[in-house]
RNA sequence: GGAGCGUUGGUCAAGGGGUUAAGACACCUCCCUUUCACGGAGGAAUCACGGGUUCGAUUCCCGUACGCUCUACCA
């Protein structure tokens, strides 16, 4: 019987949501999605020291924001559930009370200080990490080193313990990874990892390999950096008898620093000056505030498609999908093995071409949001998409309009006369007087684009003064600086008075 | 230290025994534009190293180097 196709989403709510953390999520949806399958948004919290309040509905918003998710939201809904790790804590306990009966598992009673001491004691030249492993096992305070009686004792007393693997002794352990292949480890290599922990939580390792079977799972898709930890829910897999059950793995390559090597980090955005979190996020712990790509001006088209092809490419030459365009064309034979450093500039470039690329009236009440937040109401839409059309070509990210758009609802806040007061002089300011007098004259419908380049250049030839030299203290004047589009677009949108009120009120500052 | 994974221009990368080794970002030059962009034309720049296999390796194999990840009652 064929098996559904069955990805999850399972971020860890530990504060933000990063680049890395989205990109595995909108793997899992085009593959997903691709191939008709369903997908599980799944919270893992099983570390509750470091579950930071609010970080789920952040996660949400996020996915939301990027369209992987839909509004209602799945973490509630699904035959599944509960999805929250935490919630689903009396399952754990019974597999793993499961493999301790069938002894490929043990209680360890020992105390965080006798891990320290074992450390260590074992510690030395070759061997710096000493593990807890079929080498120091034995001469621990656990299950198989005390009689079952002190066990059932202990238990009893609700001594503090926790459950963990007995990895088996030299076995090769083989699975094959749908980016790597073939990978094989020694399980002696790996230490008896915890299943289980004091608190009754699970660790990842158990929870991952119960989540997945119940909740039906066919691929998972993780980080580069699970690898090493495959073995172990190979072995659970195995174990717990459901071996023909287990899910496809592909592990990730990761997202790295720009400069220099490793894994990209909040830290890395925060000293390079670029984001790495999807939208702002505050921390509650201590209210530091981390800026997001949405926050920022990216547009959520832009943010996947960036994502996507950090690390994956169709073999074709094209760079801009829409999330429609990934679906049809993705495919994990074709996810790169290696790690891929982020880019920022190239980030800035996606978005360039999406905002060109994406109909105004798209993004138009984003940006609208964002003048209004800076103290310009928009009043007349029709003309807002107008002008935002006129000066999208200039801009990256969608707060750059402000700057590239801004004057057009209020004057100037301070004009540049520094490039102009250089060259100018009396028969320049004569020249725009009389502009002003002639394009007083333009009524109408005749107050366009045409007429008033027409206007200014026959006014021009008029005073002997060459077109050139006048169009840059004219744009000044206009917008502030030396910026912004076409300057008789922008008079023909400004309109006659706004036009001729800025006019004036430069002369009066270059007399 | 050990294990796993990786290594094509500065970055993202295509290709995968015989190629002038695509393309994009960034950079440089020029054109367009008397702002800045957009757009157009061009340029510089790459197969980590050493051995095999082969008529022929960037491509396959083995080493070496380098990098990354893991080596927690974190994920």
């Amino acid at each position: 019987m064929e098996k559904k196709v069955r990805v999850r989403f399972a971020p860890s709510p530990t504060g933000g949501l990063h680049l890395g953390g989205v990109r595995t999520v909108l793997y899992n949806y085009l593959f997903a999605k691709k191939n008709n399958g369903d997908f599980i948004l799944r919270i893992e919290d099983t570390d509750q020291t470091r579950f930071v309040e609010g970080a789920e509905d952040y996660i949400q918003e996020c996915l939301k924001w990027c369209g992987l998710i839909p509004d209602e939201s799945p973490i509630h809904g699904g035959a599944y559930g509960p999805y929250r790790q935490s919630e689903r804590k009396p399952i754990y306990r019974q597999y793993a009370e499961q493999l301790v009966q069938q002894g490929h598992a043990y209680y360890a009673f020992d105390t965080p200080d006798d891990l320290v001491t074992m450390r260590q004691k074992l510690q030395s030249e070759t061997n710096p990490t000493p593990q807890y492993n079929l080498a120091s096992r034995m001469q621990m305070r656990n299950s198989l080193t005390l009689s079952a009686d002190e066990v059932a004792n202990l238990l009893q007393q609700n001594e503090p313990h926790v459950i963990r693997i007995k990895m088996p002794d030299n076995e090769t352990l083989t699975f094959t990874d749908m980016i790597r292949g073939e990978v094989s480890f020694n399980s002696s290599l790996t230490d008896d990892k915890v299943l289980l922990k004091a608190d009754g939580m699970p660790t990842y390792h158990l929870a991952v390999v119960v989540d997945d079977y119940l909740m039906k799972i066919s691929h998972a898709f993780r980080g580069e950096e699970w690898l090493p930890n495959a073995p172990v829910h190979l072995l659970l897999w195995k174990y717990l008898g459901w071996e023909a059950d287990m899910p496809l793995y592909a592990h990730l390559p990761l997202i790295l620093k720009p400069d220099g090597n490793g894994k990209l980090s909040k830290r890395d955005g925060d000293r390079l000056g670029f984001p790495v979190f999807a939208m702002n996020w505050k921390d509650p712990r201590n209210s530091e505030l981390t800026t997001g790509f949405r926050e920022l001006g990216f547009l959520p088209e832009a943010f996947l498609n960036m994502l996507a092809v950090l690390g994956w490419n169709d073999g074709t030459e094209q760079e801009l999908y829409s999330l429609e365009e990934l679906i049809a064309h993705f495919s994990m034979d074709h996810v790169h093995k290696n790690g891929a450093k982020f880019n920022y500039e190239k980030a800035k470039w996606f978005n360039h071409e999406w905002i060109k690329k994406l109909p105004v009236s798209s993004w138009s009440s984003t940006v609208k949001l964002d003048f209004e937040a800076k103290g310009i109401t928009i009043t007349d839409d029709e003309k807002f998409k107008q002008i935002l059309e006129l000066v999208k070509d200039r801009c990256t990210l969608l707060n750059d309009f402000y700057q590239q758009a801004g004057f057009f609802f209020q004057l100037p806040q301070t004009i540049d006369d520094a490039s102009i007061k250089p060259k100018w002089n009396v028969e320049k300011a004569m020249f725009f007087d009389i502009l002003c007098e002639k394009l007083m004259l333009l009524e109408g419908e005749e107050w366009n684009v045409a007429n008033i380049e027409t206007l200014f250049k026959q006014t021009a030839e008029e005073k002997s003064i060459k077109v050139g030299e006048l169009q840059l203290p004219f744009r000044i004047m206009l917008v502030g600086g030396k910026f912004g589009p076409g300057v008789f677009d922008i008079a023909a949108l400004i309109g006659t008075k706004s036009t001729i009120e800025r006019i004036r009120k430069g002369l009066a500052l270059l007399v």
